[in-house]
Order: C-alpha cells, then sequence, then structure tokens
RNA sequence: UGGGGCGUCGUCAAGUGGUAAGACACGGGAUUUUGAUUCCCGCAUGCGAAGGUUCGAAUCCUUCCGCCCCAACCA
C-alpha cells in the first residue's frame, strides 16, 4: 500500500468501534473486506467503501479481502471481475486472496455453504418450499400484516434433505422449489419472516460453470463468507440494516459462536449531479449515451482515471466527506478541489488556445518576421519548481493566436483582458496594445491588430516597470500545433437526476465538447497519459488510449477556479431557466396505518388494561403527579410497583417522579426492570439523600449508576466513594483559586465578555472536588472571583 | 402505534453533561507576469421543534415534526 495514504484519516464510529473491540480483546487482529458483486464496474461510491475497509486493515494493522460476491450467475461476468480487481490495485491498495493477484470468491465456498445448508435442515431450521414465485409473495404479508405459513413448511427433515438433494441434482425446474430458512412468518422485520436461501438456476456460472444448478441467496452467502474468511467487520451500507438481523441468524443458525464477524452500516456516497446506481450505468453505457464505461464524464473509477483523476485525489476525498450514518449528498466541487490540489502539485504549466483569435503585431520588426522569436520560460511556477529548474523555450512571431474570450470590443470596467486601445500582457511575453478589429461581413470579429512595447518583454530588466492588469495566454501561429481538446463538464444539468422520472432527460449536452486547439510546440514531448496545465484555465490529461504521435488529444479534468466567471455571473442577469423541480418518482403505495394521537394511543391502552388506568388516575390524583408524569409511572405494572415501593420508603411524589422519569426510565429502555439489583429501597434512599441535600445531584447520578450496575445500598455506595457533599466555602474556594490561577487565558477571555465560560469554570471546579461540591455554590463563588 | 435508521453552518462532518472542532463553499484583504496557487481575516449566542431534569444540555428524559430503508427465488 502506498505511504501516501493520509495517516491522519479522521475519526469516525466504525474507528471507533474498533477501537473499542481491540482494546477490551474482543478480536486481537481486524479483517475487514470489499464484496462486489462482480455486475458492473466501480464507481466513486465503492471507491469510499475501498478506502473504509482498506484504510482500517492499514491503520489496526491488519488486513483486508477483495472478494467477489457472486452468487447470481445471470448478472456476472469474467470482464467485470477483471476491471474491479485493476480499479482497487489502482486506487493504491493491496487485498489479501489466494494470493497478491486472485481474489476470494463466494463462489469458492459453493460447496461448503451448500453443506451449512443441509445442516440447517437436519437441525430444522431450514425446509424446502414448494409454492409458487407469486404464492410465497402473497404469504409474506405486508409491513403490518403478518405473513402466513407455507403448507411445506411442516414437512419433515428427512423430506427437506431429499427434495434439497435433488433440486441440486437437478431435477427440478426454476421456480419449482426454494430453500428458505424457518424463521419467524410474523416477524416485524420482513426479511426475517422465513427468507429464500437457495433458489433453482440452471444458469452458467463465470467460474464454476455448470457445476451448480442452485445457488446461495445473499444474506446467507455472505454472511458465512465472512465468518469463512475470519472477519471481524463486516461493512456495508445503510440500506442493509434490516439484513442485520438476518445475518446474525445465520452465523448463529449454523453455529458460529464469538468471537465472529458482525456487520455495521455506513451511508453510501450520493454525489451532486451524477448518478450512481449500476443500472443507471449501465443504460448509458448501453444506450450509448456516453462512450462506454471509462468515459471521462462517467463517475466510475475508470472513467475518473481516464479522465486524468489521480488516486491520490479520490483517497483525500474519501477522507475529507468522512463516515457516517447520514443520508448525506456531497458536493461535487468537494471532489474537484481535491483534484485540483492534487493536480496543482506536479502538473507542468503550459500554453494552448481553445477557441483561437488572430492577432497580428504590427510593430514587430521586419527582420524576426522569417525567423521568429523566442522565450525561455519554467515549466513549473516559482513557488512549485521545488528544485525542478527545467524550461522549454515557446517561440514567438509576429502572428499569434490568443483565446477569443480575453477580447472583448466593449468589456465592462472590470475586464483586465485586452480591448481596443486597452493594454494586457502577453504570458512570458510582452505588452501589446490592441489597435485594431477587424470583423467580417457578419460582424464577427477575425483579426487584432497590436503593437507590443519591445521593453516590457520577458526576462528582461525592468520588464515590468509597466503595469498592467491582466495577462493573458497565447500561442504563436507559425508554430502552433494542433490538438484536439476534450472539454467535459457535469453529466447533467440538475443536482439531482436520482429524484427525476427520467434522469436521462436531464443529461447536459454540453457534457463534453471537442475543440480544435492550437498548443505551444513544447507539448509534442508529451505521450499518454500526461498531466498538463493549460494556464488560466484548467488541467488536462494526455488520453490515455487516443493520444498518440501526431494524433494529440486532451482531456479536460478539471478548471482552475475562476474567480472572474463568477463575477461574471454576479453582474450578469441570473440565468432566467430556473433548474427545474424534481419529481419525485411514484412509490408504492403507503400501507402504514393512520398515526393515532397520543391521547387515543393511551387511551386504548388503558382501556385494554382498566388496572393501570386506575394506578395511572391514583397518581395523578392522590399523589398530584403531572399528567405526563403519571402517565410514564404507570406504563407498565412493575414500574408502577415500584413507584409505590419506593414512595413508601420516601413519601415525596415529586421527587420520586423526577428521578424516575429522568434517570430510571433510561435504564429500562433495553432492559426489564426486575433484571436492574437496583431495588425500589435503594433507589428511594438515593432520592432522600439529594431530596435532602446529603448529596449533591452530580454524585447522586454516580451512585445512581453504581446502583444500576451493581446494586447495593446507596449510603454505604455515598461512604464507599467519599461523595458527600461538599458544603464547606473554604474548600470551594480553594479549588476555585487553583482553577482560575491554572486557566489564565480563559479568565481573560471571560472578563472581556464570553461569559459562556462559566460553565467552564464551574465545570473545572466540580471537577477537582470529584463532583461532591455544591453546584450552586460553586456556581456563585467562581462568578464572585471573575468579577 | 409494523419494524429498522437518521436530523449539528449553504454542503460534508467532529462532538457521548463543562469554551459548538475541521474541511469545502462563500465574503473581505495581502502577494502574484495564471482573475490560478499561497497567505491572513470573517463566517452556528446555537445543534429539527417544544417542554422537562441539572449550577450547567447538541449530549439525559418526554412529546411532537421531518427524511431514508424493508413486502426480488437481486446484491
Amino acid at each position: 500500500m502506498s505511504d501516501t495514504i493520509s495517516a491522519a484519516t479522521s475519526s469516525n464510529f466504525i474507528r471507533d468501534i474498533i477501537t473499542d473491540h481491540l482494546e477490551r480483546g474482543r478480536y486481537d487482529k481486524v479483517v475487514t473486506r470489499f464484496p462486489p458483486e462482480p455486475n458492473g464496474y466501480l464507481h466513486i461510491g465503492h471507491a469510499k467503501s475501498i478506502c473504509l475497509n482498506f484504510g482500517l486493515a492499514k491503520t489496526f494493522g491488519g488486513v483486508c479481502h477483495l472478494r467477489m460476491d457472486d452468487t447470481n450467475p445471470t448478472k456476472e461476468e469474467t470482464e467485470y471481475v477483471e476491471s474491479i480487481a485493476n480499479d482497487v490495485r489502482w486506487l493504491g491498495f493491496e487485498w489479501k486472496g489466494q494470493d497478491a493477484t486472485t481474489p476470494f470468491y463466494a463462489s469458492d465456498y459453493f460447496q461448503q455453504l451448500y453443506d451449512w445448508a443441509e445442516l440447517l435442515i437436519q437441525k430444522g431450521k431450514a425446509y424446502v418450499d414448494s409454492v409458487s414465485r407469486d404464492e410465497l409473495r402473497k404469504n409474506r404479508g405486508t409491513l403490518t400484516e403478518p405473513g402466513r405459513e407455507s403448507p411445506f413448511r411442516s414437512r419433515t427433515p428427512d423430506e427437506n434433505l431429499d427434495l434439497f438433494r435433488r433440486m441440486k441434482a437437478g431435477e427440478f425446474e426454476e421456480g419449482e422449489h426454494v430453500l428458505r430458512a424457518k424463521i419467524d412468518l410474523a416477524s416485524p422485520n420482513m426479511l426475517m419472516r422465513d427468507p429464500p436461501l437457495y433458489r433453482i438456476l440452471k444458469a452458467h456460472h463465470h467460474r464454476t460453470g455448470d457445476a451448480w444448478c442452485i445457488y446461495p441467496m445473499y444474506d446467507y452467502a455472505h454472511g458465512l463468507s465472512d465468518a469463512l474468511e475470519g472477519i471481524t467487520h463486516s461493512i456495508c451500507t445503510l440500506e442493509f440494516e434490516n439484513n442485520r438481523e438476518l445475518y446474525d441468524w445465520c452465523l448463529d443458525a449454523v453455529g458460529f459462536s464469538e468471537p465472529r464477524p458482525h456487520q455495521y452500516e455506513f451511508a453510501r456516497l450520493v454525489l451532486d449531479y451524477t448518478v450512481m446506481s449500476k443500472r443507471k450505468l449501465l443504460l448509458l453505457v448501453k444506450d450509448g449515451l456516453v462512450d462506454g464505461w471509462d468515459d471521462p464524464r462517467m463517475p466510475t473509477i475508470a472513467g475518473l482515471r481516464r479522465r486524468g483523476v489521480r488516486p491520490e485525489a479520490i483517497r483525500a476525498f474519501a477522507d475529507m466527506i468522512g463516515v457516517a450514518k447520514t443520508n448525506s449528498t456531497v458536493d461535487i466541487g468537494k471532489l474537484e478541489y481535491c483534484i485540483r490540489e492534487d493536480l496543482n502539485a506536479i502538473s507542468p504549466r503550459a500554453m494552448a488556445v481553445l477557441d483561437p483569435l488572430e492577432v497580428v503585431i504590427d510593430t514587430w520588426p521586419d527582420d524576426l518576421v522569417e525567423s521568429g522569436d523566442s522565450i525561455e520560460a519554467p515549466w513549473f511556477p516559482p513557488e512549485l519548481a521545488d528544485g525542478r529548474t527545467t524550461t522549454r523555450r515557446i517561440p514567438l512571431g509576429k502572428t499569434l493566436y490568443i483565446e477569443r474570450d480575453d477580447f472583448m470590443e466593449d468589456p465592462p470596467k472590470d475586464f483586465h483582458r485586452l480591448s481596443p486601445g486597452q493594454e494586457v500582457r502577453l504570458r512570458y511575453g510582452f505588452v501589446i496594445r490592441c489597435d485594431r478589429v477587424v470583423k467580417d461581413e457578419d460582424g464577427k470579429v477575425i483579426r487584432l491588430h497590436v503593437s507590443h512595447d519591445a521593453e516590457t518583454r520577458h526576462g528582461t530588466t525592468g520588464s515590468d516597470k509597466k503595469k498592467v492588469k491582466g495577462t493573458i495566454h497565447w500561442v504563436d501561429a507559425q508554430a502552433a500545433l494542433d490538438a484536439e481538446v476534450r472539454v467535459y463538464d457535469r453529466l447533467f444539468k440538475v443536482a439531482a437526476p436520482d429524484r427525476e422520472d427520467d434522469f436521462l432527460s436531464t443529461l447536459n449536452p454540453e457534457s463534453k465538447v471537442v475543440m480544435q486547439a492550437k498548443i505551444e510546440p513544447a507539448l509534442s514531448a508529451f505521450g499518454a497519459g500526461q498531466h498538463v496545465q493549460f494556464e488560466r484555465q484548467g488541467f488536462f490529461f494526455t488520453d490515455p488510449s487516443d493520444h498518440k504521435d501526431g494524433v494529440r488529444v486532451f482531456n479536460k479534468v478539471v478548471g482552475l477556479r475562476d474567480t472572474w466567471a463568477k463575477v461574471k455571473a454576479r453582474t450578469e442577469v441570473p440565468s432566467a431557466v430556473p433548474e427545474p423541480v424534481a419529481k419525485k418518482a411514484a412509490k408504492a403505495p403507503d400501507t402504514r396505518p393512520e398515526k393515532l394521537s397520543r391521547a387515543e394511543i393511551r387511551e386504548r391502552r388503558f382501556a385494554a388494561d382498566p388496572a393501570l388506568a386506575a394506578r395511572f388516575e391514583a397518581m395523578k390524583r392522590d399523589l398530584g403527579m403531572s399528567e405526563d408524569e403519571a402517565e410514564l409511572c404507570a406504563e407498565t405494572h412493575a414500574l408502577a410497583d415500584f413507584v409505590e415501593a419506593a414512595l413508601a420508603v420516601y413519601a415525596k411524589p415529586q421527587a420520586i417522579a423526577k428521578w424516575v422519569v429522568n434517570e430510571l426510565l433510561r435504564e429500562v429502555k433495553e432492559r426489564d426492570l426486575e433484571t436492574l439489583p437496583l431495588t425500589a429501597v435503594a433507589f428511594a434512599g438515593l432520592v432522600k439523600l439529594v431530596d435532602e441535600g446529603q448529596l449533591s445531584t452530580t454524585a447522586g447520578k454516580t451512585v445512581f449508576a453504581e446502583l444500576v450496575q451493581q446494586g447495593g445500598d446507596p449510603e454505604a455506595i455515598v461512604a464507599r466513594l467519599g461523595l458527600a457533599q461538599v458544603d464547606d466555602d473554604g474548600a470551594i474556594e480553594a479549588a476555585a483559586d487553583q482553577v482560575i490561577a491554572s486557566n489564565a487565558d480563559q479568565v481573560a477571555k471571560y472578563r472581556s465578555g464570553k461569559t459562556q465560560l462559566l460553565g467552564f469554570f464551574v465545570g473545572q471546579v466540580m471537577k477537582a472536588t470529584g463532583g461532591r461540591a455544591r453546584p450552586d455554590k460553586v456556581s456563585d463563588i467562581v462568578k464572585s472571583k471573575l468579577g
């Protein structure tokens, strides 16, 4: 793996999990995996996942497996396997596989997976279902209605085994039978309603050929492949969150015990102005809307590579956008920034005129008309030269080309370029003044006549004496070489083509514009696959396949930042065509029931349990609890019992309710109250201690946490931990002085008005006293000391 | 009450009860023979909303709101 991969990758929740696991010794090394299905080319979204998985392995000193998830022979092809392996390697990563070049394949595990399926059948955890595809779907129920059992669900293991073996032997046609996990048709998670594990597919597999006619489904194959390879952290995207339960089921059912792999999900990359789904990308390729998978406009790795983006930029981008669980859309400007930053450091500078306008220097000396002149210029600007002192000669003659955009007959006042009567500097040349404009009969400017100031010639002393506002690029007309320059822009006109009914209708017709450009002759030395900055324009890349001797083809990678374009856009009329509003694609009907109001829900609950209703009323009426408090305390009978028992020890309903609602409720979310070591008596004792001022609230919370963990007696815990409240002004003042003395800069900030720092000081003093100080007193003392 | 997730600046994103990181974008300035690069400076009295707990809440509790995912023999 390359050393240039950023070591300072920012933290994310998955790193935190792994760090924790390693610290606790749950695993002793990290094994991740990148598991693409070889049914398409990798794109920048995959790159995010690749950087994550391989990056994690690298930073934790583990390994990452590249595994082809090839369980569906109808979609997968060897061409894709090769492109995927190639792309991963190009991105700068090495995988652990059978060897350095061969990846893992899920298809290598078909026999083992099959054997485990037989095991599940024998354990009664899987059965062969023989209903039609339609029937199966209907029997699955809906989001709100449970599914129904298939009549074949009760087949014996022996029957199932026989049928399954015959499925494998090819005795049945596709769709006749399917092997299903026997889980729970009523599960709220649709994936757990007896999901198919194996289906019959009489298709030729790209690696196993015709050896199999049954193939495992994703959920079955994936988790078990992970387990087989000793994967520790199986990282996938958010849409698989629902699959995690099934992932765990499969591993448990086959009999894997800890430490075994676990699945974690992060948000996949969504980028502005592009599409990322393989289906849509495939459509663009198949319909010839782009020039193949490696069209430089495609977000594929192959496309980016051909465009001239380097792996360094992609890795920097992956690092920049981070890893989280929020569905988000990344501004494509971030990618462009990373590309520029990378290319800026390595690209030699040259001049090229994409849209030439002829310029004749009328003052050009006669003796140089034939022979011409030339100027030496560095390939790199001084701030980047960094020891690179190479230069090239730029021919210069009487006739030049400049960029058509760099001339305006009637310019706005902040135009720094060439216009009638005005001066501009030629990059590495001299200052010229526009004397005359020649137009054709349509009024189009076809030639400029200028005069030059020989004293401003580059490299001569005093050449920069004359100050002009602009410098423009140019090439000598006689010496210039012809080149094809492919100017690429974003593929879509709208920010979210995915949200359109017909995403193809938003294709940007100007995403590829081919220019016949004039370039400086030194560029003839450039072979295919080289980067260059055309000054004032952008970064370009000689096309890896089309650029040859005599045929010069440059791809535009990305433009330079263009402040002028921004200024222009700001002053011009804002484009009258508003971005079309994205229409949401029609979705399947929402079958969720109407939302019930809170009161209705309560009514329903209490109607079902009048005794609970009575307790709720009693708490409200007899104990003076608020409606909310009473409702929460009467959530279940167990809780209500607990509250009543606590009240029997310490009869202050407000105080008890407060602690129940704000502290206890949190603990009983995941755990049953009955399993908590905390007793009602201990709880009441704690509330009393705090309520009577013997314990600060902060210390009270510490004791509460202890009680929840270990149980015990609150007073004993207070004594053991030495938490009794510090009420003594002297002790608090001493602590406060200490804190103030050691935070002089913060004190200064506070005194100059940043009073929100009070919390900081109080916090420091509280920490210094181990949370025992009376907080209100601390606050008062600190405030008066800070003045 | 089907279940599972997610809401912090225009965009990503840290932050897990004690000073709302950072980056991109944006705005201003300096340097500049690329309107580039580089360098400074500015940019969330506030974390979906409202209540509550606390000396102190983005963080804990409650309720509400919004968005995403799941009913392929795809992955």
